[in-house]
DNA sequence: GGTCTTATTGATATCATGTATCAATACGCC
DNA sequence: GGCGTATTGATACATGATATCAATAAGACC
């Protein structure tokens, strides 16, 4: 996704991209989305788009994290947070525990050893998850 | 917590070390969750004590989880799953997808690592979660 | 543009995982 | 054994999400 493109056209992209339909309460929602400039809930969705069903905000994040264009990532106490894919690749998140912002980190070194970690267990390795979780600097400040 | 220990009587201490008062139902649900030999979810531990309020299995669970005699786990899509907790420091969970079979790992070099990758990232890092999913080896001969 | 097929919607009900409330009970200290 | 208070269980509520299903609308084809 070059910047200069909005974040509703990659969402709407990625929708269209799988095969469904453009609907107007689906541009909506990633108009929505796009509005937020990073991390939401499906409920801070909701409530820019009152009147579209809860199921369909539902539906509609569902099919962005299936599209790989949404992360779904987990508070510490497991209630959901969503965010905008930055990068396409396999990456991790860092999440703020105190406002939910999310932020994404890489290290190559982490990626190695886990694929080492990951011969050493038995069983077939599906994948992983890793989360750090911190109160970022707005926060601390505030 | 010596093996020839029941898990049992391992989770009891936990509530009565906190100061917590030992009651009938607290014990029956130690007996439950030790019957489960490793993990469990609150709903397989409330139907072997249904007559127990389904309040006071969350609630206990919630106390051992608290007293790090129980370690909450989430699966891939989010669902909890519980384990007795096999080690008292701190490790991770590697979770088999399928019948949510939870083991655990430990690897100094991924702490290391994950302590240097905390120091670069920005704001106070609070902890971090990392899980395997793992198909195991009794779901893939099954 | 019109027609048709079928995906999608929204209302509603339902489920899962908890937590809040509060009167009744029972732990365990003296 | 008596007493103060933690705990229980019933119930209601909160939150996150899916199932159902009739009505609607995308979009493919002509």
């Amino acid at each position: 996704m070059k910047h200069s493109d909005s974040a509703a056209a990659h969402l709407i992209a990625a929708i269209e991209q799988r095969g469904h339909r453009m609907t107007a309460p689906r541009r909506r929602i990633a108009d929505a989305i796009d509005r937020k400039h990073g991390s939401f809930t499906v409920e801070s969705i909701g409530a820019e788009v009152p009147d579209i069903g809860r199921a369909t905000v539902f539906r509609t994040i569902k099919l962005l994290v299936e599209a790989g264009a949404v992360c779904k990532v987990s508070m510490p106490d497991g209630a959901p947070v969503y965010n905008l894919t930055e990068v396409e690749h396999h990456h991790h998140h860092v999440v703020c525990a105190e406002c939910g912002a999310v932020d994404v980190f890489e290290d190559a070194a982490i990626e190695r050893l886990l694929r080492a970690v990951g011969r050493r267990i038995p069983g077939t390795v599906l994948g992983h998850r890793m989360e750090f979780y911190v109160t970022c600097q707005a926060c601390s400040e505030g």
